[in-house]
DNA sequence: TCAATCACG
DNA sequence: ACGTACGTGATTGAT
């Protein structure tokens, strides 16, 4: 058998790579998706293709012969974006580091080279194959040399191949015509000219005819299409040019011998390093020798034994620092993992419930190191509270939380990750050891993973103190992380414990209702429409109304009609099965989500305890689930009913507050505007007092239709102000918006330098900071796509107000909760919806609980403008609010 | 698993 | 010129 070489095309399989995949950066923020698409393409060849040479081949800056030729060449070519420009170095040293033979000449293109290698590999008898994403490379296909075209969709990618033959089938032209074939038709995108008025059908017509553009020429008056002969007549030069330029260089002076491009093992120490450093985890898996196992897993350990497990846990509850993990899935505990030590010497216990491991042994355990331990370390400390109570807030460190507050973005905060990111080392995902298998069947199934997996969060738990603690610090938010973020941990897990009484049958009653007009409406729309089909269906309903009624409002979103709100409202007033349809669309989301979706999470105490999320948002909120309880509907009289069935326990009152306008007073005071703070030293009503200043007109006189504009012109500069959004908003004029917002400016000067500023800072140092210190890194503010930056300004302009704002309600609570649990009192707070909270209050402590509530929210912040609250006493949330 | 929709601040 | 308001989560239908 013949030997085989693969023939790569650098910057043509890097560019497809690039437009064909996601987004991805690294940790530094530097864009990895062409370099990652491009080093699976190669490896998906080289196992598919089982060759023994391997070559990449790059374009050089310099100008090469074509352009001697035609000084047009490429000279208008789109500029490379930085987000791809950056990662081709990367791409070099990356093959580099692989031992790959990579070969760039200048005065030549990257195909001239492949052309040249195509020729000599099948002089020396190998098989040829050929990478590229440009269809120019199909003319060196030949028995012997085959050119793979890969094509990139949605992140599946399929490949082309096509030999001598297999041109010829496509193309009905053999591999030489399709240098005639691109001379005839022109390549906008190589700048070859072509001829004008020929495109792909005519030009293949022409040489199937005549085989040549020179002889087509010789027969040019025969030529058929009127509008091609003429043309080719006149510019038959440019032709001749054309194909000059369209030609593969087959005989480029190279410096080049196959030994050098012997294929070596690709998987050096130097390539392990490169793709830790880009985090391309699943490449990694390739390294047999060197990712085989962390020196760290040695000194893992499953102990099941109950004097071995003292003889461990009682070092730990004496230990300067412990790492621990509760190991919990749906509720159940299932094991503890606890490492222990120092740095290289840090060894790490699994030890599953099992045996004379009970359940209570192990979370009396738990909870003795956490007593007892100078620092207990953990990656889920609220977790871990369900099951163990924990006195000593300050001992515990939560890895996790210091991994939010670095890097808020992120979607998860897995050990992995943290081990990648501040340990420099990787390690086994969860996924990567267990797959969808879950823990409880992995005890039984895969002990030795579920071992590695349990002990690795622990140990990352310990060894991330440090490097956590230091980021932290050199971030300037280590104290964020101490006193508000770990706090707050503790008040989270007791409004989780507490959670809210919720009248199940009522709710059940409620929804019938509902049911009952949701089918009324069903058969009126049918009825209307002429034909049953699936209201809920986007898709459905579109073709309904815009194909079959031929309602006005054509496409909008890229799968077809929109059919959203904001679209029907508009068509309602003239068609009632669209008013229908807005109003079942409003009773289906009624039922679904809040009568029947509440339902569900109803436990046996008769109570819902929903989870609340500390690193979730990238702004530094807190998020809820299953269920949300932060979008109880309350704007539809309808919809808020439902508020009824959230009741206080026997014997109590819920007592609810909540911010006026937290976040224009944070704006207030951050920017520092005089006007805006005395504006709030004045009024009451904001939105009426900025009418009143920014149109002009005395305070008293200011129409509803002012203050309604005033009032969206505060939320669009809270949202990072843009015209066009705020004439949406508005049903007007981008232009009226626009001067709407420079009147907004004209009248509080210094608002605008400070949302400059902000845009200004975030592009500086890559990231917003809140009042209290929060980051969001802004990476879109980089980007060269003008969508992207301009979504970086506004989030520049929006995070440190809504972070500000959050980091104030934060401290209220963590006060709030901490006062009730100083005086004694048995209220609790139980609900948190970003600038309200709900507390549970014994009648008897009313008096007390709303003053330490209202002062403790007044006072959490100390700005420049006061802070205010709305407060109220309800026997259901319906009343309090 | 994704897109569309809609509930909240 | 580009085409958008900021931050979430749950449900549904389509792939």
């Amino acid at each position: 058998m013949s030997e085989k070489i693969v023939l790569i095309d650098g910057h043509s399989i890097l560019n497809r790579a690039f437009y064909g995949l996601p987004d991805l950066t690294n940790a530094e923020g530097l864009h990895t998706n062409a370099i990652y698409g491009f080093l699976t393409i190669l490896f998906k060849t080289l196992e598919e293709e089982n060759a023994q040479y391997l070559t990449v081949a790059f374009d050089e800056h310099a100008p090469t012969f074509r352009h001697n030729m035609y000084e047009a060449y490429k000279g208008t070519r789109k500029p490379m974006p930085q987000e791809l420009r950056e990662q081709v170095p990367i791409i070099r040293d990356v093959l580099e580091a692989m031992g790959v033979t990579i070969v760039s000449r200048e005065g030549y293109e990257a195909d001239d080279i492949l052309g040249t290698l195509a020729r000599k590999g099948e002089a020396a008898g190998m098989e040829v194959t050929v990478l590229s994403g440009d269809r120019d490379l199909l003319q060196l296909a030949t028995e012997h040399v085959k050119i793979r075209i890969p094509k990139t969709r949605g992140g599946k990618t399929t490949v082309e191949d096509y030999d001598g033959r297999g041109v010829l089938e496509a193309y009905q032209l053999t591999p030489p015509q399709i240098i005639e074939l691109k001379a005839l038709m022109g390549d906008s995108s190589d700048n070859i000219p072509g001829i004008p008025g020929v495109g792909e059908k005519t030009a293949t017509k022409i040489l199937l005819e005549y085989g040549t553009i020179e002889n087509a020429y010789a027969h040019v008056e025969e030529i058929k299409p009127n509008k091609a002969k003429e043309s080719l007549k006149e510019h038959y030069d440019l032709a001749k040019l054309s194909k000059e330029l369209a030609t593969i260089c087959t005989d480029c002076p190279l410096d080049y011998s196959f030994e050098e491009a012997r294929l070596k093992d690709l998987f050096t120490q130097e390539a392990y390093e490169w793709f830790k450093e880009l985090e391309f985890k699943n490449l990694l898996n390739r390294f047999e020798n060197t990712s085989s196992k962390n020196k760290a897993e040695e000194h893992f350990q499953r102990v099941t034994d109950l004097s071995q497990a003292d003889a461990f846990l009682s070092k730990a509850k004496k230990a300067d620092r412990a790492g621990v993990h509760l190991l919990l899935e749906k509720g159940e505990v299932l094991g503890l993992g606890v490492a222990l030590g120092e740095k290289e010497k840090i060894e790490a216990a699994f030890f599953p419930v099992e045996g004379f491991l009970t359940e209570r042994y192990l979370l009396e355990q738990l909870e003795g190191i956490c007593r007892g331990a100078g620092q207990t370390a953990s990656l889920n400390v609220k977790e871990m509270l369900s099951r163990i109570q924990i006195e000593e807030h300050s001992r515990m460190f939560d890895g996790g939380i210091a991994a939010y507050l670095l890097n808020p973005l992120k979607s998860a905060y897995t050990y992995d990750d943290i081990a990648k990111e501040y340990l420099g080392l990787m390690v086994p995902a969860r996924e990567d050891l267990l797959g969808k298998v879950s823990y409880k069947k992995g005890l039984e199934e895969k002990e030795e993973e579920v071992t590695v997996s349990c002990c690795y969060m622990a140990y990352v738990a310990l060894a991330g103190i440090e490097p956590l603690t230091k980021a932290l610090e050199e971030t300037g938010m280590l104290s964020l992380f101490r006193e508000m973020e770990m706090p707050l941990l503790f008040t989270l897990h007791d409004m989780e414990a507490a959670g809210i009484q919720v009248e199940g049958e009522e709710l059940k009653e409620y929804g019938s209702r509902l049911e009952v007009r949701i089918k009324e409406l069903e058969s009126i729309i049918y009825q209307k429409a002429g034909e049953e089909f699936n209201i809920n269906s986007p898709k459905q309903l579109g073709v309904i109304l815009f194909e079959k009624m031929q309602l006005p409002g054509g496409k909008k979103t890229k799968t077809g009609y929109s059919t959203a709100a904001d679209v029907l409202d508009k068509l309602a007033p003239d068609h009632s099965v669209v008013a229908d349809i807005l109003e079942y669309r409003q009773l289906t989301k009624l039922k679904s989500t809040y009568a029947d979706g509440l339902a569900n999470y109803i436990g046996e105490d008769g109570r819902i305890h929903s989870n609340f999320n500390q690193t979730i948002t990238a702004t530094g909120r807190i998020s809820s689930t299953e269920p949300n309880l932060q979008n109880i509907p309350v704007r539809m009289e309808l919809g808020r009913l439902i508020r009824k069935v959230f009741v206080p326990r026997e014997g109590c009152i819920f007592l609810d507050a909540d911010y006026s306008q937290i976040e224009l007073r944070v704006l207030a005071h951050m920017s520092g505007d005089e006007k805006l703070i005395q504006a709030y030293s004045e009024a009451q009503d904001i939105h009426r007092m900025t009418a009143s200043q920014v149109f002009h007109v005395p305070f008293d006189q200011v129409t509803d239709l002012q203050r309604r504009n005033a009032k969206a012109v505060n939320f669009g500069i809270v949202y990072g102000i843009s015209s066009f959004g705020l004439s949406q908003d508005l049903s007007i004029t981008r232009k009226e918006a626009a001067q709407y917002i420079e009147n907004y400016f004209e009248t509080y000067p210094k608002i605008k330098g400070f949302l400059d500023g902000l845009v200004k800072q975030g592009k500086e140092q890559g990231y917003v900071t809140t009042l209290f210190g929060r980051r969001r890194p802004v990476p879109e503010l980089k980007s060269s796509n003008f969508m992207q930056r301009s979504f970086g300004e506004r989030v520049a302009m929006n995070a440190p107000i809504q972070g500000t704002a959050a980091d104030i309600i934060k401290i209220a609570m963590i006060r709030v909760n901490e006062a009730l649990k100083e005086r004694k009192l048995e209220t609790k707070l139980i609900l948190q919806v970003h600038d309200e909270l709900l507390l549970e209050v014994y009648e008897e402590e009313l008096e007390e609980v709303s003053r330490i509530l209202e002062k403790e929210m007044k006072q959490a912040a100390d700005l420049a403008v006061s802070l205010e609250i709305d407060m109220h006493t309800g026997r259901n949330w319906y009343e309090a609010k």
